[in-house]
DNA sequence: AATTAAACCCCCCCTTTGGGGGGTAAGTAC
DNA sequence: GTACTTACCCCCCAAAGGGGGGGTTTAATT
């Protein structure tokens, strides 16, 4: 039997994916928690096979509480489970360490499937993530720290003067950068830029 | 007894408020849909005392089906059931005739509440959001009609030059409403203010 | 009926910034 | 060895944005 423990603020949800688990046999629910900092005080003592992890947490990022988790209990298979169908969160949260990743809308049976695919060590994406990821990679942007540094920096109206004085580098570099963002992204200008980066969730 | 329908694509969460509301006592759950599409093709035939609406619909924005909905059955009172907590958001839906607004985060009985409050044809809105529609009003921004074409406009990354071709009006014009707008939004360039108007769901 | 508020529209001047076009070069990861 | 990241520099001009100044129409309040 697999054990499993659900992260996830939507009370209502939670509630009905307790019954699922626990009604189909593979798995069973050994805890849930409502935040992040509820979380961290019950993992240890859980110690789960699966950790169901929403990605809108109150508290915190779910894509730095995945990161959390896996420094702390490398055993516990991160599986995220969120309403968010962007590039930029599926691959930050891969790279922290998930095993895998479903859409809040999946069907039920992704679900399971998702349970008893990570519990085994595999790593499992929903249907329409795995479109996503599979996506030609030009749909699929994504930029390196510093850039995405330079992007936070430029969305929250900062100058190529000020920026340059923040990160200490010549005005004439963060120009560069902003250039090849703009090329990067395929953005005609700072308004489109910022724009993608908030909708894509680059920043 | 108060019969419901819900519109909302998170399978996982229609189930989990199937049970909650038959099990209440107060309200019956007569019709469950996935997509606005599905409803439309059931709603005459339901006619609910209380529609449960999600905003965030795979085929067309919840906004904007709410006040189809209520055009056609005025009778049936909407209730907003959403992971948006942005004050544009819910103003929109209130202005489309809807008469209650909760966060999925809520607590089980605040939907049983606003269930039957919206029922009786009185208004009803989540704690969460009644904090948010009473904060001073310098912190929810609305905007006019004009207003939010021209910063959806901006937000395209269009120059003065280009939008006042577009809208058939003086460049000097267009100047003129972005100011405004850096002024209202209290943003200090156009990064800023398309990033603001993205999150905020201005546009 | 008069006032007020808000949205809506137009024009001037001036400075700073953004963005298009060229480059170069070190470090490091594959 | 080659691709990527990070880092830096030049010129040029169109656009944004800060500061003024006008004005109309429409709806609500007094």
């Amino acid at each position: 039997m697999i054990s499993v423990a659900i992260i996830d603020d939507h009370k209502i949800l939670t509630e009905g994916l307790v019954n699922l688990i626990d009604e189909s046999g593979i798995a069973t629910v050994i805890g849930v928690a409502h935040s992040a900092t509820d979380c961290r005080l019950s993992l240890g003592f859980w110690k789960p096979d699966v950790l169901l992890l929403d990605v809108g947490l109150p508290d915190v990022s779910g894509v730095d509480f995945c990161k959390e988790v896996k420094a702390q209990f490398p055993k516990i298979n991160v599986l995220a489970l969120t309403t968010h169908n962007e590039y930029a969160i599926v691959r930050q949260m891969l790279d922290n360490g998930a095993s895998g990743y479903l859409v809040k809308n999946a069907m039920a049976d992704e679900v399971l499937a998702g349970i008893e695919a990570v519990a085994a060590g595999r790593t499992f994406l929903c249907h329409e993530i795995d479109l996503l990821m599979k996506r030609p990679s030009s749909k699929n942007i994504w930029l390196s720290p510093r850039e995405r540094e330079l992007l936070r920096l430029i969305s929250e109206g900062l100058t190529n003067g000020e920026i340059a004085e923040q990160i200490f580098l010549s005005p004439e570099t963060i120009k560069g950068y902003r250039k090849n963002l703009l090329l990067k992204l395929g953005a005609k200008n700072t308004a489109v830029l910022v724009k993608m980066a908030v909708e894509q969730k680059l920043i």
